[in-house]
DNA sequence: ACGGGCGGGACTGCCCGTTATT
DNA sequence: AATAACGGGCAGTCCCGCCCGT
């Protein structure tokens, strides 16, 4: 038996923590070889160019964010709790620094200075998360669970900016709190409260 | 009669556009030194390393923030009328392509990988404009103006964050309008909405 | 068939020749890149710093050294003779300009603007040679082929300063007579006449 | 009333203790500048080139060796003691640091890649110190005081490679006491001991 | 297919000695 | 004597090749 994880497998994590944290421009096939324990030569045989890596660190990314998604949809039917689960996720991956940040809000902020591939990857990942939001809030709005004042799109836009946002933020002040203020405030904008009976 | 601008000012200039495209790790003194027409070691007479340069950037930016907001408060006296020229402000830059990005939430973004120097003016303008925002915010909650669900400094971060997102989503979309769907989305939020007298 | 020595033993010899001559912060990568004809990025594959570069030199000098002794006390049983050897190699080392200075004696005056390793391995070459000095002297002493006035050490110190303020001496006046001077009087000075029998 | 020393001076004296330590290659205008405590282009202004500074400065270093001199024969009647003198003013600079090298032992060094006024320059303060040595070695040997195995010039060679070699030595130990050995024996060769009367 | 040894062209931030202007 | 600029150089890193073993 073997490792389960192939060096492949091994260089895309690896490259995506590190884009996560400081961006296209701020990694280097050096910092991968590192961590990874191969040669920089050997990262290339598997990824040609910086843009291919990259370009498969989103893809995956995508892949992750659409079985969560799916997950999601299985596990959890009501659709504003499937938000408040989402909203739960990043909070949880903030706070412990699991995952500070979505690494396609961090390379949105690079678009001007990334490889088209990259860029285009990076668009289509806020194209599916913000139809994914506009899905569940229109769904929520359905059930009566939902208080829209816009569109389903309009409101969804804004949920999303709103968690990239935080994230900025929690960047900024070191601090998962400032996350928790920006979605919080985002969920109880959109949700109508939960109601407690009796009491 | 000289020139006006000095070429530090025109350096600095020069490179607040470079970061706010680029990032912090984007853009290089050779790409100053091209676009300003000097040589990559005047720009070091000015500013011995990158870390100085890019500190001076932000420390300018945030003055002009401070100034903005210090004329904003003497030409228009309603708290909430503040609020809606700000985000008309970077709306307008936004659209234009003025300015498509704050620097400072751009260069958050990267805290990660930045020299602390930088890193800790980037902080200070977050603690500003936060402080900034909350204190409209509170201004206008006390005027009847607004209608706060959470204390003001939640409300502002909230606010902020709703900008920041705004923007980020504006550069993936290549549109103004995923900025505006996410700032207006905010202001309707908190302000009560203008009442029309008649009708 | 390949070629039989390294680049990397290009790269030191070069190096060595330049360290020689213009000493540690006389030479640069751009100077070993022209006469060995690789890129300076080459070099630095293989010498990721001037430092290690140095290291390099330095250490492979004196393993040389040490060859060198090992050999000289394998093909001449006599101390005194040996000493008269090593003058005898040096003084044709300068005479040829194959030559002209000991890097190590090079290196050493430049010891307060030296990495901290490549003066180690510096200090360590002067130990060493000083020591095999003692040695032998103290050998010749023992032969009745000596007539110390000091401890075999000090005796040995006094000849290396002779030595290498002779090759300064030689550089300093561009001729080999200088270091003759200088080397052949502390050769004298402890050893015994060769006795020249009959008339 | 002003300070007694020009900026001239003060830019000499620095540069002097640079070069002593750092080598002619190892310093720059830059470190001048920031000890002296003026601009590098005002350093050009008094000496336009490097190596204007550096022939300046051995230029002094000769002149101060030069008066050394004259006010040894003038102090001290006996050639012998002179030249005890002699050790003894270098073994007190090396011993407490205020100077632990002879700039032109360091620039010797250097030669292959000194400009040729500077190594003139170099080139002329050997042959002062050993045209001196010879005389006094000389003066003491017509005095009985010396007891000479080869011409005076010879011995002078020998004696200043001592001295020389003995400060290569100390630098490379760190101490004053490799420097010792080097010149004790130096003069021990070649003067007559001191005669004790009675006992 | 996978990995490494070796090399290169372009570039990084930065410093060098130097000059022109004031 | 300072301010500003410069042309060229520094050590070192970038991403990316080629070729050779397994």
């Amino acid at each position: 038996m073997t490792n389960l994880t192939t060096t492949a497998d091994e260089i895309v994590t690896c490259a995506h923590a590190l884009m996560m944290n400081r961006g296209y421009n701020g990694f280097s096939y050096a910092d991968v070889s590192e961590t990874v324990g191969i040669r920089k030569a050997s990262i290339h045989h598997h990824f040609p160019t910086k843009a291919d890596l990259a370009v498969r660190v989103v893809a995956q990314y995508r892949k992750q964010v659409r079985d969560s998604i799916a997950g999601l949809s299985q596990t959890i039917p009501a659709p504003d709790d499937q938000l408040r689960a989402y909203v739960e996720y990043w909070e949880s991956c903030v706070a412990t620094g699991t995952q500070t940040f979505c690494v396609c809000a961090m390379l949105a902020a690079e678009i001007p200075a990334l490889p088209e591939n990259v860029a285009n990857e990076v668009r289509a990942h806020f194209r599916d998360l913000i139809g994914w939001l506009a899905s569940v809030i229109a769904a929520a709005d359905a059930a009566g669970k939902a208080r829209l004042e816009k569109r389903a799109e309009v409101e969804a836009e804004a949920f999303a900016a709103a968690i990239h946002g935080g994230m900025l933020a929690a960047r900024a002040f070191g601090s998962a709190d400032a996350f928790r203020s920006a979605a919080h405030t985002a969920l109880d904008r959109i949700l109508v409260p939960i109601q407690h009976h009796g009491g």
